[in-house]
DNA sequence: CAAGAGCATGTAATTATATCA
DNA sequence: ATGATATAATTACATGCTCTT
């Protein structure tokens, strides 16, 4: 099934390294939102597992020419990748990888985005049918009141007004199927994705 | 703000490679999902950008045994991560990485999860909102039917009677606050978290 | 306060498959 | 069948925070 050997050269012969046009590594990244860091010791030697220092974080300056590039299409044909490289001086499989890096990282972000949505959506809906169980017992209430007031009026005096044609018309079939089962779930629904999840993921998203 | 250079040794001088406990390159992965898998070419060299081959695969018994102890405790204490590692044969920092890329995973996988199930509720409570708004509007001609009868019935005689209670107890306020708001956003609140995401990802992002 | 350990998060790169021209 | 690109999952690294000693 795999008669190739994966391996057929063992381990790097260093060759070629890049030139830091943006001194990548002593870059630092000040991020606007910390305001209390103390920007304490550096890690020194940082050498890997494998022994060796890897290149990592493009610049600042490749980076906003990439989210660019993907603003205006999330997809990358060779054309523009090729071009993009040699723009930015960066190999064109490491374009290659932002890009799918970016596609999924944009796919993470919708799906907290959306997540958020839904909740409070969701929440909404949830108050609405709260509101709305509430005003039908009102109202059922009220109906009941309004039979005997009915019933109270038509008795008093002849006992074959059009009031039958009413109580068959709206009558008990409707009042039977629901009910008061809506009241039982209200609570029920609207407890559950709002206080539960005890875990922590929930409120580390916001963009 | 930052005197230290991060490189001070630069590039590979491969040092240590890993024993190869599980045939790790040659291992097939007969994922139980494609059945039409061809398993066509293999790369032969990958070599990285930099020239340097790196990140094998950790073998499955590796990951077995990586799980097993991740499902009965996420966090890793120093012992535990030791242990771990001189148990598989592997640095303690790859014990801690995968760890912390583990964590990272569930937390992913949970969004995943409760996404779902929000969304089953979420749909589930809209629905039976659009039975109470059937309902109340059923309800509400009802009463008005029988408001018309009681009109009609104490039209036709004295004009005093405890009707008056009636409608000043359980009548116009309640209607006047609700009427018909709630139907308006019965299908809008369930479409909107299902085709939309139109293109605007390239703001949301880079906070 | 400082040095360290562990963790969360973001990101780069690799591996494994699938799909398509 | 080949090669390029895509997605998903992984492995690893970088950095900042927090808590402990």
């Amino acid at each position: 099934m795999n008669p190739e050997a994966l391996v057929d050269e063992q381990m790097p012969l260093i060759s070629q390294y890049y030139p830091d046009p943006d001194g990548i590594y002593t870059q630092f990244v000040p991020q606007p939102g910390a305001a209390k860091t103390k920007a304490r010791r550096r890690r020194r030697k940082s050498k890997g597992i494998e022994g060796v220092m890897r290149k990592r974080k493009l610049s600042s300056e490749q980076v906003k020419m990439l989210e660019e590039c993907f603003g205006s299409e999330q997809k990358l044909e060779s054309d523009r990748k090729e071009r993009l490289a040699a723009e930015l001086g960066l190999d064109p499989r490491q374009v290659a990888v932002w890009f799918q890096n970016r596609r999924a990282r944009w796919k993470s972000n919708k799906l907290h985005e959306e997540y958020s949505k839904l909740k409070s959506d969701h929440h909404t809906a949830v108050l609405h049918k709260c509101r709305l169980e509430t005003e039908l017992l009102k109202l059922k209430e009220q109906l009941h009141e309004a039979e005997k007031e009915i019933q109270r009026l038509s008795d008093g005096f002849s006992s074959n007004s059009p009031c039958s044609s009413f109580s068959m018309e709206v009558g008990a079939p409707f009042l039977g199927e629901f009910g008061m089962e809506g009241l039982e779930n209200v609570f029920y629904t609207s407890d559950q994705n709002y206080s539960a999840h005890g875990m922590e993921w929930d409120n580390l998203y916001y963009m």
